[in-house]
DNA sequence: GCGTAACCTTACGCACGAGTAAGTAGGGTG
DNA sequence: CACCCTACTTACTCGTGCGTAAGGTTACGC
């Protein structure tokens, strides 16, 4: 009709529809017409090029994560201090999602609360925490280079923290793809206020125990 | 044919069934008919008793929004120290949620990926998000009159932090119910020990700038 | 200028699952 | 014992939406 596009085009336009409309109605409640009408085309198109619904919905997946990691990555200087590397990573983290809210929505909603692709996703997660964790560790050691650790920490207990933090994040990335006023920048800065000032008070051996308050 | 029960006895059963259900396959590929026969009963009753699909969910949503609720409101004293309430708090949510895993994936998850039902549990969250909020002001002023307070906080400020530790809560549940072999009370622990650490040190006047590693 | 391959369409089959109509059986009350 | 109300069933209708068969059209190589 109007025009005729090069095959890599049209998926790339295919794939802006589906996550848009993913992101919308949830991935049961997408249909593949919507998405076909969105990406002005016709549906066949869709099948023929990125495949049935499954196939589409992980390629959707696969491309918006990819963005996400090159973006955070893109933004750290692996020579930097921890806290500097932890907060040139969360800037881009928080400037992506709010360019991105559709799909981070997809990535993290829709991907979620499907049981077919949750193992997709925690698999790509658990990377994540594996590097904060190892954020952490090399923090660690650094203060403990400096002779302020007193309590030695085991790496279940990185991992946990770590995984703490990815949630705290995820979180408030959730919160800024639904408010539109939000400003990236800031939500960083709390971020990492509540994050840094937080661990290097732990790091320093600081423990909340039950019976008192505080120990250390 | 077996049993006659009474309708109340038949709903419970249905909601537990529908919860694990919805649980398992999330909102939409989850169907009335397995519902049903999980429930042992034919899907007209269904119908008769808990209504159409939509409502079924809501009924889900709200029985097990009010038991989490009731469970943490029963394990905290008014009248204690704030980081004993705090404490007792999550002790009680994080048990509540490794007893009711099914449960926690329905609200957390398929409520919060499903468009239609996402602002009803939005509603509950603010809530929680507030209570929060509220008790870290209440530590903060009890602070204040000890003189420890730098910075002034402002009312956004606590927000965005309960905000961040409702979500780092939320992520630590999500993992404990995915993981049948985790403690809740160790959950718990380490999530004190994540937010409460971070937050006095907080509350201590401690902030994290880009030019420094740390003021205060 | 003509084949052919890539791009693109309309129009359908078909399964699955929400919701319902119509009717059966048990147990309490007069 | 006749009544009736509540618990319960089988056996359907019908919409929705995934996936496809079969065919049309433009561009490009030779």
């Amino acid at each position: 009709m109007l025009k005729r596009l090069p095959r890599v085009v049209r998926e790339q336009q295919m794939l802006d529809a589906a996550v848009k409309v993913f992101s919308n109605r949830g991935f049961h409640a997408a249909s593949m017409d919507e998405i076909a009408e969105l990406a002005g085309i016709s549906k066949p198109m869709v099948y023929a090029y990125l495949g049935a619904k499954d196939e589409l919905f992980l390629a959707c997946l696969q491309r918006e994560a990819t963005r996400l990691m090159e973006a955070v990555a893109g933004g750290v200087r692996p020579t930097a201090r921890p806290d500097e590397q932890l907060w040139n990573g969360l800037r881009a983290f928080f400037a992506f999602v709010g360019a991105h809210r559709d799909g981070w929505r997809v990535l993290y909603r829709q991907a979620r609360s499907e049981p077919r692709f949750a193992g997709e996703l925690a698999g790509m997660r658990a990377r994540i925490v594996e590097v904060v964790a190892a954020l952490l560790e090399s923090a660690c050691v650094q203060a403990d280079l400096a002779g302020r650790i007193r309590t030695p920490a085991r790496p279940d207990d990185f991992l946990a923290m770590a995984y703490a933090y990815v949630g705290a994040a995820e979180s408030l990335a959730d919160w800024l793809a639904d408010h539109e006023e939000e400003d990236p920048e800031q939500t960083a800065t709390r971020m990492m206020n509540f994050v840094w000032v937080g661990a290097d008070a732990l790091l320093q051996g600081r423990v909340w125990r039950a019976d008192r308050s505080q120990a250390g």
